[in-house]
DNA sequence: TTCCAGGGGTAGA
DNA sequence: TCTACCCATGGA
């Protein structure tokens, strides 16, 4: 393991940086590592290229430590870059007190205030978090994260080593995913998806989608229509997209959703989609964050299937729920 | 071997 | 607008 290198900065919070890691699957996808209170991201930099960022944090604390694990100066412009992607990560921006007010009226989501949970981790860029997106569907969720570390170690640049010894890789960069043979992005594990990403990064490239228009757009309708212009983007990957730009109008009906609320698989989405909108009504904007931390308090939730369980510990006590004991 | 998963595209009615 | 069929993959 590397030794932890230049110290970058203290980002403060409104919300809790714990949670917002812990709160789902997201910061087990690469290229992140996660290890106790800490995630280490595989950046690519603007001038220093690939270098291990390390955020850390205290369980209950409002603050990530940012660090850059390894010798190597950094310049102005590398700091800037680093500090606002986490800043982004973490929605150093996002304000959820909105939220935090529905759930202190709510006796099931009480905790969430006063734990100051609703953030939950991004990725660095939105291209990264929607190549992740399309590699969620139609597969296990184990298949999702063999796919996304493929992805990097196929096709990323290596960084060193993480907290839990194993090498990291960047992200791909959209020319990376463009010029990758298909062949080769295809056998990686993407299957059929390997078209749907190489086609999204090639706009994304040519100036067709602009994340930047996508953040601007204040109907969280219209945002939907937008991002399922992308192939591969149907109303499940679109809600979910919404989510990741912090449109929490909408949840994504998967079969998690389809089980959670007590359907039989395969279930008519539009139904499903009736029954959230009736559900979690009164949540109006909040919908998803009100699914998302109900579920949590779930006997048998898990973020992670297969996972450990004391990755979600702190997360299901924190909400009001002892974690899951199967 | 078969089934299914954090769905979605397409053709045809 | 709705339905049926197809799409790779990998673990159980």
């Amino acid at each position: 393991m590397s030794h932890i290198g230049t110290r970058i900065a203290s980002i403060g919070l409104p919300h809790c940086p714990d949670l917002a890691v812990r709160a789902h699957g997201w910061p087990l996808l690469a290229p992140f590592a996660l290890g106790n209170n800490t995630l280490d991201w595989a950046a690519d930099l603007p001038q220093g290229g690939p270098t291990q960022i390390r955020m850390v944090w205290h369980p209950g604390g409002l603050s990530v430590g940012v660090r850059a694990i390894g010798d190597s100066g950094l310049s102005d412009v590398d700091r800037l870059f680093i500090l606002t992607r986490v800043r982004w990560m973490f929605r150093a921006d996002e304000n959820l007190t909105d939220f935090w007010r529905l759930c202190r009226a709510d006796p099931l989501l009480r905790r969430c205030a006063e734990a100051r949970a609703g953030a939950l981790l991004r990725s660095a860029t939105v291209f990264e978090d929607v190549v992740k997106t399309l590699c969620t569907t139609n597969c296990h969720w184990r298949n999702t994260k063999s796919m996304v570390g493929r992805l990097c170690t196929e096709l990323g640049r290596r960084c060193g080593d993480s907290s839990d010894g194993g090498a990291q890789f960047t992200f791909p960069t959209p020319e990376v995913i463009v010029t990758a043979n298909a062949a080769k992005l295809s056998s990686s594990g993407l299957g059929y998806r390997a078209s749907y990403v190489q086609e999204f990064a090639r706009t994304v490239l040519d100036g067709r989608v602009s994340f930047d228009e996508w953040i601007r757009i204040e109907n969280p309708l219209d945002l939907r229509r937008k991002v399922m212009e992308i192939r591969g983007i149907g109303p499940y990957g679109a809600n979910h997209i919404a989510m990741l730009l912090s449109r929490y109008d909408f949840v994504p009906c998967d079969s998690e959703v389809c089980a959670y609320l007590g359907f039989p698989p395969g279930t008519d989405p539009k139904k499903l989609e009736r029954a959230i909108e009736r559900r979690y009504r009164r949540w109006g904007k909040y919908a998803f964050l009100a699914f998302k931390f109900e579920r949590m308090r779930q006997r048998n939730y898990r973020v992670d299937r297969g996972g450990s369980l004391d990755y979600l510990r702190a997360a299901a006590q924190a909400v009001g729920v002892s974690p899951a004991s199967r």
